[in-house]
DNA sequence: TGTACATCAGTGAACGCGCGTTCACTGATGTAC
DNA sequence: TGTACATCAGTGAACGCGCGTTCACTGATGTAC
């Protein structure tokens, strides 16, 4: 995206942009399944064809939509991070610092959540252009075993550890261990991380857990005592 | 549900059922959102209007159908512990039965998978009703907890505990355990089993995992040591 | 056993709705000479 | 700087689709006397 020169082009970053803030604001409503262009188009006070101007359809639409917010929640979770490294955190600080960041975005944009982390929306195949976005809230977590890592940190010796070979050689390089063992484990507790979110989302919990937030911060402290972070 | 006496009740009975099973087909097709009513008529060559003899409306259906999958996928989980147990397994080996039984469930079932644990229907409200077949499956876990613990299982001293008060009554006091602390983590436990699956099925794993199978079977195994199980 | 009435399954038409996408068009903005 | 042409945003009508639900009805099944 260049800067936009002309009048003409500057109005069409802008109606652009305005489009998916439209869009959003509807998801927060409605869920992704029934988002429509048409409504889209009519909050903007547009005809449902003159936003196929700037994108290909809803499918186009929708893409736009899941790597602006798993940006989104990467950044959160990025930000988060950097506040308790600020503030001298210990890995295990960080480690609730990110959960909670998550599960307080996932609250505050639901429907985003859904978008990102719920069934798939039936007919549309997400590109490669979103793994990008994707990876940033998890890479947090493993920069948070890497610091570990760097400190001594090794993986408890008594646990299971993953066949190395799962693991796609380009994720587990991320991970300064080469036995895998972290990186088996980090990506279960992100697993764990937005399952326990899900069940909270989507009503699993009801009649279990009173309290959700305290349930999560159990969570997210278990699970980092698991990965044995310090 | 008493037996059909008459013609009329046995031929009600039977459509009921034929009803159920056309729309679980579809559903294995085009996913709970798309679900029609109108197509499940039209695949048992009746009239639309006809469907509303037998069901309310299309989220009487839904709940229907939710209730027999939470049995379904339920009593695999049971299944599978029986036979566990009937070879003398230890708890570690019945865990990791009953977690592969609902994974081959799940991905059978893909549809009915995002029925019971992806994004919920919008507008479409869980009626109490499905609470006894949804705690089939996890009760199967805490089944095993408990025989862990009569046989002097204790939860690991070193690892963080969940605060008692946060787990409803009448779930702690399935587990025999007053502390909680098995409670606290076999219900983060079910929530990562259902989380890990979801991953899978939803396209999260990909270029991250390369054999789903194994994977899951070594996140079943640190889920099991974690909790202690022997 | 036979008749009269009540119950109920299924029909077919209709209502009202919203969707995604296409297409020929108007009129404004931008560009090249 | 001014004109001629090209580009592009936005319009409005239309296509074709499927949905859930209601309602008055026909005709078969069940029941009470």
């Amino acid at each position: 995206m260049s800067a936009p020169r002309t009048a003409r082009e500057r109005a069409r970053a802008e109606l652009t942009q305005a489009i998916k803030d439209a869009a959003r604001r509807q998801l927060g409503e409605v869920g992704p399944r029934a988002l429509s262009l048409r409504a889209v188009a009519r909050e903007l006070g547009m005809v449902s064809s003159a936003v196929y101007r700037y994108f290909a359809g809803i499918d186009d639409l929708l893409t736009a939509l899941i790597i602006d917010s798993y940006n989104a929640v990467g950044e959160k979770a990025e930000h988060a991070d950097a506040q308790a490294v600020a503030a001298d955190a210990s890995p295990t600080e960080r480690w609730l610092a990110v959960c909670h960041a998550v599960r307080d975005w996932s609250i505050e944009h639901r429907h985003e959540f859904e978008l990102l982390y719920g069934t798939p929306i039936p007919g549309y195949a997400a590109p490669q252009d979103t793994t990008v976005a994707a990876a940033r809230m998890p890479m947090t977590l493993v920069g948070i075993c890497n610091a570990a890592i760097e400190n001594g940190a090794t993986y408890p010796a008594d646990r299971p550890t993953v066949e190395p070979s799962l693991i796609a050689d380009n994720v587990a390089a991320l991970v300064d261990d080469p036995s895998r063992a972290f990186s088996g484990r980090v990506i279960l507790a992100w697993s764990g991380l937005i399952g326990v979110i899900g069940f909270e989302l989507f009503g699993q919990y009801v009649g279990v857990i009173s309290d959700y937030r305290a349930y999560f911060d159990y969570a997210a402290r278990a699970t980092a005592a698991e990965l044995g972070l310090p």
